[in-house]
DNA sequence: CGGGTTTTTGAAAAGCTTTTCAGGCCCATT
DNA sequence: AATGGGCCTGAAAAGCTTTTCAAAAACCCG
């Protein structure tokens, strides 16, 4: 069916070794059989069978890409950086979407390894050490992209989570806000949860709010859970004038809740985001929020497995892009 | 370096043919020799060689989807239903992200075609007549989603879009609406963008609003063309009560223009959507659209190519799911 | 217990490519 | 003119698995 690399030989007249060379270093071939395989290859249409190198070279170009969930706008985000690097080196990805299950997780990890991946980006942000137990197993390289590993020597890209909270909690108290709460992720499981909320607690205490330590709920990672969560916590405390949401979704979730309760953002709330989604410019009001360099971070996380797969090693274990405050509609000063 | 079926062999005591038994047809070696050789495969931890197994069965058990922008939450949906139903098959899908480019996609196509992708899921809504060339050439099975081909027989999963436009603008003219516009795709490359625009043409006319006929403007793909269309289709006719938008983000795009004109849906103006996309019920106001199956598209979707690729045939060429109107908050009758 | 079946097993081929190795040819040098 | 060296080419092996085929083993029955 398919043309193998024997057809061209008999069309050209020559011996399937030449043909092989003529594609993996032509200059070896005197210039007159050079062109008549060519020729041959071109009028076959043929292309080498990546499952003969694959045996040679033991080599996918495969990629694979552990995501919780694509259509958070987040992952999207990366995972755009993340094909088009991978494009660049002449790569496919993979994606595996693991909707942050245990078992869904372990079995893409031996489905790739299986297919001969040449190793996998890890965009989740939970269960970490499952998964890292069943890398060591498989000797699989990874890289860690949005999350970082605490305990583990593991690659990874990510920002500073702890002071992008700290700063965007900054920014409520500078516009003058003295009631604050948190819609956090979990932070049992989850590894930027951590960070986030320890950002805020940081800025909360340090301009002498200890009081707003306590306003914190949480959420799992959807806009219905952080409707729910923004519930409680003003069920709690009625007299917040402002939110850091852990997430873009989160702020939207927060605000939604606080429309339908009949207060509107930011005359009487004001709600900062994280992540800087590509919806955050397009919600009503224009989200405030931390931009994260999401497309980049994703580019880095192919460069830096591409190293590990070629090199066997990273020059750099911990890369931290920078992050940016952006202050749109969804903040303003307390009312009153 | 990788266990090998030659280890397991050697470990067992058995020739490699009773391994690859074992393994493929159990039944056929005695239970003793099976056992120990189930043994050396958990102890050594093997897993066939997916380049080997390619070699024999021609299969990777790889799809590839096309799709123009992953950041776009209607393609993300698409790619959750095709994901999962493809784990469902044990196969895994690579994602191509073709950002409308004719290059991009052909190289795409080319790769796939060299990584022996058993198939493609066409999700794209442009260029379908160069991809279409291309494939014929290498004979690669391939199905449509979210599109369909008037001018050639290519297996598609789609919705009625024309019926499904005419319902979303006859939802605007039973709230009393008689100044209506739309923001259209671009209708020359676009698939889906020439139906949705004949189903309002159909409705205006069908309820004797002819006038409206002229109140058409085209964006791009995005939050922001739609925005500048907005824009143009106000300029042009400023009375209009309602819009009827080719896709939800155009529908965001034309709320977000008339919030900053001080306009507010639904009180001045009704806009619906199209395609429900997560964050339609997340926006403010939660967006009145249509929604469309778009999970159960991607599952669909790689169920038919999947039955095209093992019978090489498909039982139903032209599938169509259904649609629903979805009114939420962003219509309501028209002012005055 | 022997002959004939049936079951189980191992050797070898096939699938496609790259790479190694050796042979053939030509040119240049002595 | 003969020899050495370099370039070019083809044959064969290697990479890992499945499958075919034939041989060996086990079983059954008379």
């Amino acid at each position: 069916m398919k043309p193998t690399i024997r057809d061209v030989a008999k069309l050209a007249g020559v011996s399937i070794s030449t043909v092989s060379r003529v594609m993996n270093a032509p200059e070896t071939v005197v210039p007159e059989k050079r062109k008549r395989v060519l020729e041959a290859i071109e009028q076959l249409q043929y292309q080498p069978n990546a499952f003969a190198r694959g045996l040679i070279y033991k080599k996918s170009e495969i990629f694979g890409v552990m995501i919780p969930d694509i259509e958070n706008p987040y992952y999207a985000g990366l995972l755009r950086g993340i094909q088009d690097a991978a494009v660049q080196l002449n790569h496919s990805v993979i994606i595996c979407n693991t909707d942050r299950d245990r078992d869904r997780m372990i079995a893409y990890a031996r489905n790739l390894f299986e297919k001969q991946a040449d190793g996998i980006i890890y965009a989740s942000d939970v269960l970490f050490s499952e998964f890292h137990d069943e890398m060591k197993r498989s000797r699989l390289p990874f890289v860690l992209v949005s999350t970082e590993a605490r305990d583990y020597d593991v690659p990874s890209v990510d920002i500073d989570n702890e002071q992008a909270a700290y700063e965007a909690v900054r920014h409520l108290i500078g516009l003058g806000h003295r009631e604050i709460g948190m819609i956090s992720f979990p932070v049992g499981d989850t590894i930027s949860g951590a960070p986030r909320l320890a950002g805020y607690l940081r800025a909360v205490r340090e301009a002498g709010l200890g009081h707003c330590e306590a306003n914190v709920e949480f959420a799992a990672y959807r806009f219905e859970d952080a409707y729910k969560a923004a519930e409680r916590l003003f069920a709690k405390e009625p007299r917040l004038t402002a939110v850091f949401a852990a997430s873009d979704e989160f702020a939207m979730g927060t605000i939604m809740y606080a429309r339908d309760r009949g207060r509107t953002v930011p005359d009487d709330l004001s709600v900062v985001g994280f992540d800087d989604i590509r919806m955050a410019h397009m919600f009503i009001p224009r989200l405030t929020t931390i931009e994260q360099p999401v497309y980049q971070m994703g580019v880095r996380a192919v460069q830096k497995l591409h190293e590990l797969v070629t090199n066997g090693r990273v020059s750099e274990l911990r890369e931290r892009l920078p992050h940016r405050l952006i202050v749109r509609e969804s903040t303003a000063r307390p009312p009153g």
